[in-house]
DNA sequence: ACTCAATGACTGACTCAGCAACTATAGTCA
DNA sequence: TGACTATAGTTGCTGAGTCAGTCATTGAGT
């Protein structure tokens, strides 16, 4: 039981992630900025206006809402993004993506686009990369609780 | 620029992950066990005399030496591992799989093992998961620092 | 309008992980 | 043997995230 082919299937997806995620986050650090940090910034500038309930931003990334609360100070303390309140709903507030932070997405981006191709695309052929894509959004789609509140995630596909 | 393909693919690998570890680390939590302890307690198990050094032990989890020995404390504490001096050099501790936690780890792979068929294995065909897998283990190998210091850790090919 | 449950966001206390500093032992070279 | 460097592991402090609890606002039922 201990070697199943099944425990080597996963394995193999965690450390690749891993792997990756590590990466990432190097670069994301020469920006000043976190591996969350970074997807609030990404997902916020996908969202029309640029804006972004703290509750969906909550469904959207892994956070709780109290973890996004947290994140968003944070940024918001470095001016990447501001609050501002919701006038048709007097208890939530919209996180808004400044100028500043979505400049540094703008800087942040290009490398981490650089990564992927290195890391993740290059290592397939356009063939193979396709078959994986297919095989992962079957998995996504099945595990996937519904992250899309509010927006289409900077990971969907835009016809979702 | 923000919304390219490869950020859909990342994206779309990185959704999966997270659905993934979300559910696994609710069936853990059933057991008692955190994704690390699990992790840390899974790699005693398939290395020899069900012990590892503890630093063998952060190069194949993700963990800083002074993290494990923070996760080694507390599974120390609950009786699922014991620390015990290496003979050969007295600086050195091996991390020792008890009874108690082998017991553990038995009665939480079953479930495991379902939830990975469920979400992952069972929704693709043979094909492609056969296809996934060559895929990951070249993204991982590529990405991979070298994780498999003291043991072929419970990802890893049998023959590596 | 009045009550009451539900919702959006924030806060305090706590857990977990990392880094940097520290201790003890090993190993090397004279 | 003595000095110096490298390595194994632990510890203090800090940052990030969670949970449970709080407060204000909303909306539904009467």
């Amino acid at each position: 039981m201990p070697d199943d082919p099944r425990l080597t299937a996963i394995g193999l997806f965690f450390e690749a992630y891993t792997g990756l995620a590590a990466r990432f986050a190097r670069q994301f650090e020469e920006h000043g900025l976190s591996p969350v940090e970074f997807e609030v910034l990404m997902r916020l500038s996908r969202s029309p206006s640029r804006q972004l309930r703290m509750t969906d931003l909550a469904a959207q990334t892994s956070l709780s809402t109290s973890g996004v609360t947290r994140v968003v100070d944070r940024l918001e303390r470095d001016g990447l993004l501001c609050r501002q309140a919701c006038p048709s709903d007097r208890r939530g507030s919209f996180a808004v993506l400044t100028e500043a932070g979505f400049a540094r997405l703008k800087e942040t981006l290009p490398g981490h686009l650089r990564l992927i191709d290195e890391w993740f695309t290059g290592q397939l052929t356009p063939d193979e990369l396709d078959n994986l894509l297919r095989a992962l959004r079957k998995i996504r789609d099945a595990v996937h609780p519904g992250a899309t509140a509010g927006s289409s995630g900077y990971a969907h596909e835009p016809a979702e």
